[in-house]
DNA sequence: CATCTAATTAGACCTATATTTAATCAGATC
DNA sequence: GATCTGATTAAATATAGGTCTAATTAGATG
């Protein structure tokens, strides 16, 4: 797990301190000393906040004779700095569903979108119609939205609570789900009613 | 001074459960009590993490009756990763020199790199030959290395404790300016015996 | 080996923070 | 207006963290 990692490399930088000391470092190196005479704290505070430093990646250092010097590890910054947005992007269509993912992705790859949508469908939702669980994935989650949208007429206008009570019959957090389909352009809201939007405007998966 | 906006962004970004939070909300808004649940705290623990969340812009929220969803604040997390890269770069040419920096941008341009050097080493340096402080501006600390380093002679060997010698001549800090002579080729040295580098290899400011 | 210097460790102090349970608030529903 | 439900606040606890002084270590110098 890189989570560790990516906190670690936070924590470094949630000190005032320590982002001035790497500020300064961006000018060059600096020996410990020096760093806590800028920085306008003792030395056992610098030993503190390098060690810090270190541990995340943030500097390197070199030994001259008894003097220590603290150098800034670009090529280290950028890549963890981006590291949180990789970590975001990848959950979005990565995020491992927490059962029933057998399919491999292979084989999903051969199936036509509908045979794959009918896989989604049987391992999320049970024969007697209950969503086992919200899919993490977005395009299995489109696919069981879809298959539960299904089950609602064109042109009708709907009760908030109308709704409420169709979702429940799948799933009990009715809630997030009804909000998913208005976010997803399965329906549309107004003052309360909802309605079925055209297929043209739902979320393609 | 954005200082504290840096601060407080990786702060939130320094605790597990928070990135855990992100991660989660990358697939789509959340409730409370769904957060809640999958991260296996209680709901005032959700409360007390959005806020840190929203204080530092990482995410946003919309009500929808009682309860509230959370959304990741995508922008914004793109921007602020980003911005410690910022902020280091920046530090690196515009460090502000702690005195003496009277000479316009516009002035500068239209000298000769020649009379550039003499303004800057007039500032620098007092006139019984003290070097005041070493230049945060690294085209500045070149400008100061190089007119030391022509009190040198080419082709002489040098022990290191006369080389010490000649920087106190200018400055007590003889271990930095020393290592800023390697680091800058304006020596080369080897089993603690320093030598004047030619004069193309020095470096440019 | 005695001394100097830069760095580190130890220990103490105080603040910040992650988490919990219990109580309270605020919309929404009936 | 009584009741639900989801969110927040309060209070308590335990842990982590920033900083200091004093003591110790480890190279380098003489």
């Amino acid at each position: 797990m890189q989570l560790d990692k990516l906190v670690t490399f936070h924590k470094a930088l949630a000190d005032p301190t320590r982002i001035r000391i790497l500020a300064v470092l961006a000018n060059g190196p600096l020996h410990g000393q020096a760093l806590a005479g800028k920085m306008g704290v003792t030395a056992p505070t610098i030993t503190h906040h390098m060690a810090k430093l270190r541990e995340a990646g943030a500097v390197y250092e070199r030994r001259d004779k008894n003097t220590i010097y603290f150098y800034l590890h670009e090529a280290n910054m950028k890549r963890q700095s981006q590291a949180i947005l990789d970590l975001l992007a990848k959950a979005k269509d990565e995020s491992v569903d927490e059962f029933q993912d057998d399919i491999s992705v292979a084989e999903q790859r051969r199936e036509s979108m509908a045979q794959e949508a009918l896989q989604v469908i049987r391992s999320f939702i049970t024969p007697d119609g209950k969503l086992k669980q919200i899919p993490a994935q977005r395009k299995k989650k489109l696919f069981v939205f879809e298959h539960m949208v299904r089950g609602l007429e064109r042109g009708r206008k709907y009760q908030e609570k109308e709704i409420n009570e169709y979702i429940k019959t799948f799933h009990e957090d009715f809630a997030t789900i009804r909000r998913e389909f208005v976010m997803n352009q399965y329906m549309y809201r107004e003052n309360g009613i909802y309605e079925l939007n055209p297929e043209e405007l739902w979320a393609k998966p």
